[in-house]
DNA sequence: TAACTTACTGTAAACGTTTACAGTAGGAAG
DNA sequence: CTTCCTACTGTAAACGTTTACAGTAAGTTA
């Protein structure tokens, strides 16, 4: 059995066989009406020659892709599925598809990423960065597509953007200096992103608030991930000193656990641990993991409705909004 | 600061501004040879006017899109995110482009997908799929691009398929017995998916060739997910006659781990636990899990090279192979 | 009746590329 | 000198849509 090559009906076809013109086929396919008499011969023709509209054609001749990009620094990462399970959300109801662009963990990748996007594949764009640089924010100027920015980056004021307020470090202390007084250790990731850098500014701040120098409290991580989380808590003295730990994402907290079951180190009896994103990762974990809840599969619904407000109305007025984060309590803390 | 409006630069302002013809320009552009001379024009004139080609145009023009498409059944499912990790190994060093497909748990959204494939915005499909079903199968023989399928969803026999060999669960089990003896669990997802289907059908005929009726050893949860494992254990009598689970997937695992810490059984001395996928999750967990690696990234890679090849040279022979899954020992068995 | 309005329809021109084809210039071979 | 080849170039025709515009038929109003 071999695949049929005949090539594919066109409107073309589909108007000679329902004997209208071209132009009546593309007003009916795009839902305008037409004379009462000559819809079923129009149906009819496009299902007996099993007619689909060819995106390209669609696609130069409108100068609309109906694709979004997505940009995802490190797929790896639970909060990043997170976010595009958002947006698949949305998109799945218009049609719209989804593009996701390769990772962009470094800046020479973003750049390379925002460029490509001058090259009309897609409609709309959804940054997400760790990191920031003023190349992207000129880059991101001369972009001529519109965009979502999910997090810190900065960019120019002419775009949506979507935050989580900054308190998230704050109410994760709050709730540890309350319960376990204020022997708390910070495991950040790597303060050369951008949620490093926050991450660690929040803390010291709210340990400052406290009356206490945070810089000692803290160890950074190499990178968000387990492995770079288990190093970096390798190198620290006297663990046990600390009554609780704070980690700046979900999968350092995971390294936590099991550093800490390593060291039959009892959670939370003896150090409680806290994580940041609240990803599907927390309540699998054992024991269950007390996360800040950055509400991201949410975030990532929002940058959609956003994206697709703006296409159907470019006069839209631009969003700046800040999302609160949760405290989402488990067992271990 | 106002974005600029003025319209992109085409193929024609480039060869104006180069004092060449557009063909030349396209040669280039293509790399093709062009008169020595003109090539710094050409680059001047491209950079000065920030020109780059256009998609549609060149998709409409030379039918590809450069556009791969990736189906995934659950976003949410580690496993498919490990693939698609894989995939885009391989994309991010072409200049293709990954599209991922809304998801396609049931039937009709498959069906859905595979239709609108014929409205050419993708060269390629590589197709994962928890269902299968005639209709299905019909969709896939008129399907107009190459196709990659990922696991044990039947087609017709021109596509490349990818599959774990069968000896998974015969594995895991050979290890159990091993080492625990016979009073296994089989923690099994829905069996009217095709991993449910399968890998039931494997743990039986494990515990067939060890002479024991399995029937009554199998529980299966109503998804592959962590909540869905946690309900079908509530509904095992008595587990701790049973020495060892075997799950159906990484989640399910967790699923067990956490059923089992809640209720204070030490894994593995009482009772172990193995996975299946190995994903990511499986080193996270407390105790890791040991689990049987499916090569999802590699099986992501494996697709993506395949899809390329075959748009490269059509004429490809069709690969049919199978990975042999391996059982990578940790903490939980 | 004519004049105007309403509600369509068809023709043809885009959109920005790639590429078949014919053409040309320069060098090598005879 | 002519002929042939090589290596490139430019013209123009696609690819499959959408849409401005002009046209038409039927209905309404005067």
């Amino acid at each position: 059995m071999t695949r049929s090559t005949k090539t594919r009906a066109t409107m073309h076809d589909v108007a000679r066989e329902a004997n209208v013109s071209i132009a009546s086929v593309s007003r009916f396919i795009n839902g305008q009406t037409v004379r009462e008499e000559i819809e079923p011969r129009i149906t009819k023709a496009i299902s007996s020659l099993n007619f689909k509209p060819n995106s390209a054609g669609r696609a130069l001749r409108a100068s609309k892709t109906q694709q979004i990009c997505l940009s995802v620094p490190d797929i790896s990462n639970p909060v990043y599925q997170t976010i595009t399970k958002g947006v698949q959300n949305i998109l799945n109801e218009t049609d719209y598809r989804l593009m996701l662009a390769p990772r962009n963990m470094s800046v020479e990748e973003n750049l390379a990423l925002i460029d490509s996007l001058d090259s009309n594949y897609a409609d709309g764009f959804i940054f997400l960065s760790l990191v920031d640089d003023p190349r992207i924010r000129k880059a991101f100027l001369k972009l001529s597509i519109p965009a979502v920015v999910i997090g810190n980056v900065e960019v120019h004021e002419e775009v949506d953007t979507i935050k989580v307020s900054s308190g998230a470090v704050e109410l994760a202390l709050t709730f540890l200096v309350d319960k376990y007084g204020g022997d708390v250790l910070f495991l950040n990731g790597p303060t050369s992103t951008i949620p490093g850098r926050n991450r660690e500014k929040g803390f010291l701040e709210a340990m400052q608030n406290r009356g206490i120098d945070g810089t000692k409290h803290v160890v950074e991580a190499e990178s968000f991930n387990v492995d770079a989380g288990l190093a970096a808590l390798a190198k620290v003295k006297n663990i046990s000193k600390y009554r609780s730990i704070i980690c700046a994402n979900d999968l350092l907290a995971a390294a936590a656990l099991r550093f800490l079951s390593t060291l039959k180190i009892e959670v939370p009896n003896k150090i409680a641990v806290i994580g940041i994103d609240n990803t599907d990762l927390a309540s699998v974990l054992s024991p269950a993991l007390t996360s800040i809840d950055y509400k991201s599969e949410y975030r990532g619904e929002l940058a959609a409705k956003f994206i697709l407000d703006r296409l159907n109305d470019p006069t839209t007025a631009y969003r700046k909004i800040s999302i609160a984060p949760e405290l989402v309590e488990r067992e271990s803390a």
